[in-house]
RNA sequence: GCGCUGGUGGUCUAGUGGUAGGACAUGAGCUUCCCAAGCUCAUAGCCCGGGUUCAAUUCCCGGCCAGCGCACCA
């Protein structure tokens, strides 16, 4: 099965191995012509689904990005692998792992490989495959991430980004601003990620420089959620974690609503979003027969999420993940505003302005500059902490406290400590973000997969890809039945018609008529045209359908309307 | 990264210590004309490096790539 669609897709231009003619790398592909369309018409779809249609914004951010960013984010660290390799059987393990299955030593991944060396070396560890000894073997850490310099010399260092995610993040205090600050705001990005994959398998499943889809759809957890009535008639197919671990194939299969009420989803944007996606999946070409949503089982869970639902599709008798619709909390935003200099917050007014008390201090600093030297601002600060978190503290002549292990104690009137009545109008908050995030390549060969069937006309074998209209890499297919007595010139001139009407056309005049519509099959395309003497006279052209090979008569001037309502959705071909 | 198997026109393959044959596809011509028709002609190939040899696509070693399994990982 995927080897006979590698080999369609390598013969009829969707994807193939990229750099062939120097001996190409694992894990990179270039989309073909096919491809390429085809691809596009998928992101087309998703724009118009996840931005468009949701009242969401669109950026497009860099894919080189600096350090920082990634220290803040935990890929940094959580992306980075200690190996060590066994020298007898040759295995590779994770060198944290294997110190923390034999010591008592805990979060190993913390530890530097130097000090992982001698770990292993003081308790005399062994490959926990065939018994040999570790000690002296070198423990390696590989990073997943692309790394680069940025500027000339030693420069700074920077990565490729693993996902499209960051940018959405780095960028926040920007994008809350342009959505007025309000909650809730979604900003989605389509651009390529990288991961630098050990072993890169199965075509565009898992690559090295990939496509993503990314939607990070920020609310206040507070707040209401999505208007569910609008998704009440998708049925989810569910795979709960609790159905995983009981081993079962069984799929519940409830409505947002339903899932909620019993449990099984846990944020109602996560069921919300869930809904939307098995939608688009349907629509670009995903076989909703092997579709189905499963939960990430706890020790799964990436280091930002508290909960996730993979979108899987079945392929070749593996499920592959084709998008993770992930609760990342205020994870991301919350390690930015530690870490950056903005601020990552947004301000969200009460519907009352609010009357509070609050302790405060003021303290003299002409009084504790020259007592305490240059530790008096943070003496100041302690006091500030204290006051807000024991007012009582303040209630004698002095009072005390304790900066870097050492005391400090100020006389109460020095600190300026009172007690007054604060109007606040709202509150600064952390949003928390909801993440649909969809491999774009995944889909596309998913899609593909599920489109691709081999099936009989007249006692012919012919294989046809059942892709959308919406998706196909081309509409419509001109012909002139033979190229001859003014036929050809007429086809060509229709074919240039249905281009200007912005459809996508191809003109075959070549080998026989049947030969051309295998052709088109081939490649998905959903609808032939064929001009024939009738044309000439009549004015009228046979339109053929893909899926059913069965034919109709449309009068030219019809084709451009008819054609782009087909494409569209707008019409099916048997109401022609 | 380890193991197994493999790498010959665009695609799928046969075969050989003396540089290769087929099928499909593609292009041109004739013919035919609404579902892979026929004939003629044409284009186009032994993954890379090293070794053995008079001679390597073939044998040996290494590499790269692919598929699968293991490990790792979204």
């Amino acid at each position: 099965m995927s080897e006979e669609l590698s080999e369609l897709a390598r013969r009829r231009g969707f994807f193939f191995q990229a750099n062939e003619a120097y001996g190409g790398v694992a894990g990179f592909y270039t989309y073909g012509p096919e491809g390429a369309a085809l691809k596009r018409n998928v992101e087309d779809a998703w724009r118009d689904r996840f931005v468009t249609r949701e009242g969401n914004m669109e950026i497009d951010s860099p894919t080189v990005t600096p350090e920082p960013v990634f220290r803040a984010s935990g890929h940094l660290d959580d992306f980075d692998d200690m190996l060590v390799e066994c020298p007898d059987c040759g295995e590779s393990h994770r060198a944290d792992h294997v110190v923390e299955d034999n010591t008592d030593v805990e979060d190993a991944e913390s530890v530097p490989t130097d000090e992982v060396e001698a770990l292993i070396a003081e308790h005399d560890l062994v490959c926990p495959e065939c018994g040999v000894s570790l000690v002296g073997q070198p423990v390696e850490g590989f990073n997943l991430m692309f790394e680069t310099t940025i500027g000339p010399g030693d420069g700074d260092p920077g990565y490729l980004r693993p996902e499209t995610a960051q940018g959405m993040f780095t960028e926040f205090p920007r994008l809350k601003e342009y959505a007025r600050n309000q909650l809730p705001f979604g900003v989605a990005q389509i651009g390529a990620g990288y991961r630098n994959e050990i072993s890169p398998r199965n075509a565009l499943l898992r690559t090295r420089e990939f496509t993503m889809a990314e939607l990070e759809f920020f609310v206040d957890p507070e707040d209401d959620g999505p208007n569910l009535d609008r998704v009440a008639d998708v049925e989810l197919p569910l795979y709960p974690v609790e159905a995983q671990q009981a081993d079962g194939e069984e799929y519940l299969r409830l409505t947002p609503q339903e899932a909620l009420a019993e449990g099984v989803v846990a944020g109602e944007w996560v069921a919300y979003f869930l809904a939307r996606s098995k939608q688009w999946f349907e629509r670009v070409g995903v076989d909703m027969d092997r579709f189905r949503f499963r939960q990430h089982l706890p020790g799964e869970l990436a280091h930002y999420a508290s909960d996730c639902w993979d979108a899987e599709g079945e392929v070749g008798g593996d499920w592959v993940e084709l998008e993770g619709v992930a609760s990342r909390t205020n994870y991301d935003l919350t390690k930015h505003d530690e870490h950056a200099d903005d601020s990552f917050t947004v301000f969200q007014a009460y519907d009352e302005p609010k009357t509070v008390e609050r302790a405060t201090v003021d303290p003299e600093m002409s009084y504790l500059g020259p007592e305490f030297g240059g530790d008096a601002g943070e003496v100041a600060d302690a006091l500030a902490d204290l006051a807000a978190r024991d007012r009582s503290a303040f209630d004698g002549e002095e009072v005390t406290v304790e900066v870097d292990g050492t005391e400090y104690t100020v006389p109460t009137e020095q600190t300026g400590f009172e007690v007054a009545e604060e109007t606040e109008s709202g509150r600064h908050i952390v949003p928390h973000v909801v993440e649909p995030a969809f491999g774009v390549g995944r889909a596309v060969y998913t899609a593909l997969a599920h489109s691709y069937e081999t099936d009989e006309v007249d006692g012919e074998s012919r294989d046809v890809l059942r892709l959308p209209a919406e998706v196909a890499p081309t509409t419509v297919g001109v012909f002139p039945l033979m190229d001859k007595d003014g036929l050809g010139e007429r086809a060509r001139e229709l074919a240039a018609d249905l281009r200007e009407a912005g459809l996508s056309v191809t003109y075959d005049d070549s080998g026989n008529i049947g030969r051309r519509y295998r052709r088109q099959d081939e490649v998905g395309t959903p609808y032939c045209v064929t001009v024939d003497y009738e044309a000439l006279e009549e004015g009228a052209v046979t339109v053929r359908d893909r899926d059913t090979t069965e034919q109709t008569r449309v009068p030219v001037e019809d084709l451009p309307t008819v054609l782009t309502r087909l494409r569209d959705g707008d019409a099916s071909f048997e109401e022609l």
